[in-house]
DNA sequence: CGGCAATGCGCC
DNA sequence: AAACGGCGCATTGCCG
């Protein structure tokens, strides 16, 4: 098969960090400087606009490093302003994919590094071509890039020969990967409908309510409200003491909290505040949110034809979960605003917010902009003719851990319809827990079963859901859940760890739990019950110190993986590796629901991570039929045991 | 001014 | 007996 290795350079006046590969291609004042290319082995080739169309070897297949980008060009400026012809899905092949999935760095510069790969960045010739977007200060105008046009196709040719290292190194994706990329193609390219008169609306009422509160801010403290630090410290130096800004904290601080128990608690009764620090922390809650910052990417990044494009990656996480780019659909904060306890309708609220009139929205929903932070999920709505319908599996990271624990009596509660969060709370007070008279009782058993099955401590648990209660009352939780509750799940993490352990120390295979681990090359692989393989870069082993007594030496390993951009070496335990093989499984889960959504005329706009959101004609929008798919799950889960339950809703407007 | 690291904050 | 999560983006603050 022949094999084409290709990189556009090119020049435009659109934000591409912002705007998408999509959006970018699609802006008017977008051009190609040039083309670069090899065919197999050959040396590289360049065409720059103006000449024919090159000869396409028959039948190649077309790699590029985050291939999103070079279709995005084709398919908006070759194929309509050059007149070549398209290049459909199945010939495309990404080496970002490649690399996100074996845990490679998915920057070009990084990866080669990674892999010891001949190849170094040409950083002056990145900076020369990034330049040629960027409007000449001495001149007002965008610059010509014809006189540095030789130096950006030598960039460019650079580049081409990195990605084809790359691809020559790490090979194709599995055949069920590369069914899975192929339908994020489809999924990325298709696109969510967002409704941009209300993102226009919603950042006029942030502006309007925004302007005075900002004000009054400076005026007390004489900060801004994102010096968060600075803050902090003017909050101290009037003698109130807060941990950090965040919105739990504030709201307790302000004596918010519907769940405090003053009289069980006085330590945390909320301390006397001056008045001009209640009035200031008022204001950071009312409009300190980042999310409102959701509203200019979504101006930014969505096309002319209403919809955003490209705002998920494949397997960007390592055991397999996509995550969000640009607008981020994973991350959309939760409507928290309360009409008789329940979320308000939405369509008079979006009527509401279509008024402009901030004082009209506090009126009806409280502070203007916690209505818009609220409402922000809406903006994404259905297409015309179309409507929304999605699913999540209920708790099934959690229902899998059991399940792959052989803890079939609390499966089968689960599979059952029973509360098994009370049941979880009944193991830690030892009494009879129900919903309605026990709900903080419930909520701890909530918290446990869906937040310990990973080896999470007594610190942890209490720093996390139980900051109120003493660290001997989380001593017992987790020990109710180990002990008593789930048992079979702590042999889990051990069983995993040392079958892990095993594997890199000894150089041999080790099976533990249906997870079978391997070196392979340069990473060890984890084969779930799936089929599907999990990929650690560079295991080493190591000796540590056990936490709980630092001259109980054992045998460990490390493996290296990209975090905040920067390759570190992380800590192999138990605890983590059932996590990845946990959220590995869910993601099988999910995958495999989505292609039979893709099936049932069910066409999915996006997913997070346990829900999947599809956009069918309205005639077909049933959530019942979503709800038998996502029930309706693959022969290795029904081995296990795992009862999975998915919510589904049908609606024109995104929401939780 | 741009690049980079650290931090905060939102979700699953 | 027994431990650490996974992400991306915005902002700040420091550096050259």
């Amino acid at each position: 098969m022949t094999t084409v290795v290709l990189d556009f350079e090119t020049v435009s006046q659109c934000d591409l960090k912002a705007a998408g590969s999509w959006r970018y291609a699609q802006d008017p004042s977008t051009a190609v400087l040039c083309l670069c290319w090899t065919v197999d082995d050959a040396a590289a080739e360049h065409w720059l606009p103006g000449q024919p169309e090159p000869k396409w070897p028959l039948g190649a297949t077309f790699v590029a490093h985050n291939a999103n980008f070079e279709k995005a060009i084709w398919r908006h400026i070759m194929v309509p302003e050059y007149g070549w012809a398209d290049i459909p899905n199945s010939k495309w092949h990404d080496t970002m994919a490649m690399c996100a999935m074996r845990t490679v760095p998915q920057s070009l510069d990084m990866a080669v590094k990674a892999l010891d790969l001949p190849a170094e960045k040409d950083n002056t010739g990145s900076k020369l071509t990034i330049g040629l977007s960027k409007i000449d200060k001495k001149t007002g105008m965008m610059p010509d890039p014809a006189p540095v046009l030789p130096r950006v196709v030598e960039y460019c040719n650079d580049d081409v020969y990195a990605q084809r290292g790359l691809h020559n190194r790490l090979g194709w994706l599995p055949p069920g990967e590369r069914d899975v990329w192929l339908l994020d193609q489809r999924i990325n390219e298709r696109g969510i409908r967002l409704d941009v008169p209300l993102v226009r609306a919603m950042q006029t009422i942030v502006e309007k309510a925004k302007t005075p509160l900002a004000h009054e801010f400076r005026q007390i403290t004489g900060l801004n409200m994102t010096q968060i630090a600075k803050v902090g410290d003017w909050v101290k130096s009037r003698g109130v003491y807060l941990p950090d800004m965040q919105a739990e904290t504030l709201a307790n601080a302000l004596g918010e909290s519907p769940d405090r128990d003053p009289i069980d608690d006085l330590e945390t009764e909320p301390e006397p505040m001056p008045d001009d620090v209640r009035r200031a922390l008022l204001i950071r809650q009312q409009i300190g949110s980042a999310a409102i910052k959701k509203l200019d990417s979504a101006q930014a990044c969505v096309m002319f034809d209403g919809r955003a494009r490209g705002l998920q990656q494949y397997h960007g996480a390592g055991p397999g979960r996509w995550t969000g780019r640009i607008l981020q659909p994973h991350n959309f904060p939760r409507n928290r605003l309360k009409e008789d306890d329940e979320a308000p309708a939405i369509e008079p609220l979006i009527h509401a917010l279509m008024t402009e009139d901030p004082d009209y929205v506090e009126m009806v929903y409280g502070p203007a902009v916690a209505a818009v932070v609220s409402s922000l999920r809406h903006i994404i709505v259905a297409g015309s003719g179309r409507a929304l319908v999605a699913g999540d599996f209920a708790g099934i990271e959690a229902r899998l851990t059991l399940a792959l624990a052989g803890e079939h009596s609390k499966t089968a509660l689960m599979a059952a319809g029973a509360d098994v969060y009370c049941d979880m709370a009944e193991s830690i007070y030892k009494r009879p827990i129900n919903k309605k008279n026990d709900p903080e009782e419930r909520q701890i058993g909530k918290n446990s079963v869906l937040g310990l099955g990973f080896q999470m401590g007594a610190r942890k648990f209490r720093l996390k859901y139980a900051k109120k209660h003493p660290l001997e009352f989380c001593e017992e939780v987790v020990r109710a859940y180990r002990q008593d509750w789930a048992p079979g799940v702590k042999d889990v993490w051990y069983a995993l760890g040392n079958a892990a352990i095993k594997t890199v120390w000894d150089k041999s295979p080790h099976e533990a739990y249906g997870v079978a681990y391997a070196l392979e090359d340069r990473w060890l692989t984890a084969r779930l019950p799936s089929g599907r393989k999990l990929w650690y870069m560079d295991p080493q082993p190591t000796r540590e110190a056990m936490p709980w007594d630092e001259t109980d030496i054992r045998r460990a390993f490390t493996y290296k993986a990209v975090k905040n951009k920067q390759r570190v070496t992380v800590k192999a335990f138990g605890g983590l590796l059932t996590e990845n093989v946990a959220q590995a499984m869910a993601r099988d889960l999910l995958t495999e629901a989505m292609f039979k959504c893709e099936k049932e005329n069910l066409p999915v706009v996006f997913t997070v991570h346990d829900e999947i959101v599809c956009e069918p004609f309205s005639g077909q929008a049933d959530p019942l039929m979503l709800r038998d798919i996502m029930r309706d799950i693959p022969q290795w889960a029904k081995a296990i045991g795992v009862p999975v339950e998915a919510e589904c809703w049908a609606g024109d407007r995104y929401r939780k």
